[in-house]
DNA sequence: TTAGCAATTGCAACCGGTTGCAATAAAATT
DNA sequence: AATTTTATTGCAACCGGTTGCAATTGCTAA
């Protein structure tokens, strides 16, 4: 329950209560005000106090906008996103977003789902003067490159996604490490043909899932057989890319079992098996885990990221607290269902 | 592709670039150079022109910042959200910030998921001078509702929610109705004893779809015969309401059909009848038609909020292109599935 | 050619804070 | 008690723009 001062309600509350009012009613100079709002400012407690109290009275409260034009620093970060109908993305939104929220951030988010207004969008948050730029899973075509490119003077950090633009820093799951876990499970499932599913295909931004994934089932003699290449991340496009795949007759058996580059094409995959035949079941195999990926219908074998570390990890370079390096990948967790 | 100036590269995009600059650059006032950046101000073609080709080879980019400040305008929208595990909530964001960028805003996120930091969350935007507040969907507990009392000095508005708080303007689905229609569904399904599932219960705003539901039950001579109440919107909460309302043991009937409150509890409630002998199924039908609702493993029967509509609504109210006045409440389209 | 008027442009002041520096007050030293 | 040191506080200038007003310029009409 927060309590109204007599004054703000009789003010109307019209939040023009600047710094030098408070100055006026608490006897002392606007500038002392300023300092009575900044931590460590030499400034004594009595006067910090009457200042206080004035602020109170009046129902000040210090314009930011004003504060981050003088010390130049907003603390505004720009979260772009794209595919927006992932609910892994929900989940990556919300972890940065509150551990933004937790470090004194604000977040600006950028849609780029819109084709074409993409740099425009981008462009304005920088003229906003936001202190940092995190994307979030976002597929980064070349038109973005080149932007980020006059974005040098603030931190931009790829989040979910390697990409090897030079001064972007990566953070991300070891997808390579993943696709080679997932590549020993299904061999040892005892699948023979496999094949794995891909999204919408990006030059500069990649997540090496299925580079692992080759390489593991190389390693045991075995080869990505066919690679099913979805145009977008969506539960439909999945669902159609598998159902195209079936549909196609072919002089080679059809594959065996399906990595996913994500869970929701993965759910799409059982979707188009709903109803098929036991004969005729392929094994698959998602990632990231989300939440519908354990319902009882789908019990859906993926591999969990470890989102809230690398949300830690992304906001420490913004912080500056880690020296932008190479890639960070962090490993992640197989989880073992029934889909497989 | 984004042609880089000989400057820009020169100076290393150091940003310092400034409005006097440019002046200096062109030969004119930096006060002409303000007018060549705003429109419809009085300037001369010849001195607008002049000012644009200095302004792109120095990589001159107004700092909206310091423009904000001075006309008192950040087009700066605070988006509040809370439950981030509900699909519909992304689809939500995603045509809300969509829209706001269209119209030349910048969506600032404000996750209150968090408990105990919402009023300082939203008080801190509003510190940063936000032109406006849209709850999506969002749960207004008491201490937010004071909050607002003291936020007058901008359009606030819930979307996809019902509140009598006075200065909030209501953009919603009509509710009341929907309930209706779901009951009618129901009924001439020939369901006999009928269920009702809720999120969390808050004073202050409202769905209707409860109220609705009841009534358009009671003009066919059935009533709800139990309310579900799930702690909060979540596929698991769903499931272990209605496991735990199916486990304990009772001396009436149990429910053969179930309304829930929105698709995520549905699905959730679906889960739980994962297996179930036909006999012991129950008719479920939700509220949202999120994606995975059109499985064909859920199939689930629900109602479409019409989004696009209600998020073009609510900026239009931001816009003050519509008198705010009483909730505006459009209606949905009821998605008939196999579910129910 | 020149008065008369409109279109431009420059200037000062301002938006609401912050910061280095100098002046003053308070505390510590001898 | 006088002097040095240290903690506060006030002031001017600045962050990077915008805006009302006055001065200037350009153009039209007489």
């Amino acid at each position: 329950m927060i309590k109204k001062s007599k004054n703000e309600s009789e003010m109307g509350y019209s939040n023009k209560v600047t710094a030098s009012d408070v100055a006026k009613q608490a006897g002392v100079s606007k500038w002392t005000v300023s300092r009575a709002f900044s931590q460590g400012a030499s400034i004594s407690t009595k006067a910090r106090e009457k200042v206080l109290k004035a602020a109170t009275e009046l129902g000040y409260r210090p314009n930011l906008l004003a504060r981050s034009l003088t010390i130049r620093k907003t603390r505004l970060i720009g979260l772009v996103v794209d595919e927006m109908d992932n609910p892994n993305l929900l989940q990556l939104i919300k972890e940065t977003s509150l551990k933004l929220q937790q470090r004194g951030y604000l977040s600006v988010l950028i849609n780029i789902s819109e084709h074409g207004e993409q740099e425009k969008q981008i462009s304005l948050a920088d003229q906003f003067q936001i202190d940092g730029l995190i994307f979030l899973g976002t597929t980064l075509t070349e038109a973005l490159v080149d932007l980020a490119q006059t974005i040098q003077h603030i931190p931009l950090i790829v989040l979910c996604r390697n990409s090897d633009i030079s001064h972007i820093q990566v953070v991300s799951t070891d997808g390579y490490g993943a696709g080679k876990q997932i590549a020993a499970l299904l061999a040892k499932q005892g699948y023979q043909r496999i094949g794995y599913m891909t999204g919408p295909i990006s030059e500069s931004t990649r997540l090496n899932r299925l580079e692992g994934f080759r390489d593991g089932l190389a390693e045991l003699d075995l080869k990505v057989e066919v690679i099913l290449e979805a145009g977008h991340y969506g539960r439909t496009a999945g669902f159609n890319t598998l159902n195209q795949y079936l549909a196609t007759p072919s002089d080679r058996q059809p594959i065996e079992a399906l990595f996913c580059e994500n869970d929701v094409l993965a759910l799409g995959a059982l979707d188009a098996l709903h109803r098929k035949s036991h004969a005729d079941r392929i094994g698959i195999v998602g990632f990231d885990d989300i939440d519908e990926a354990s319902s009882p219908y789908y019990a859906l074998t993926t591999y969990r990221q470890p989102l809230k570390q690398l949300v830690d990890e992304a906001i420490r370079c913004l912080d500056g607290e880690r020296e932008t390096s190479r890639p960070l990948l962090l490993p992640g967790e197989l989880i073992i269902r029934q889909s497989h």
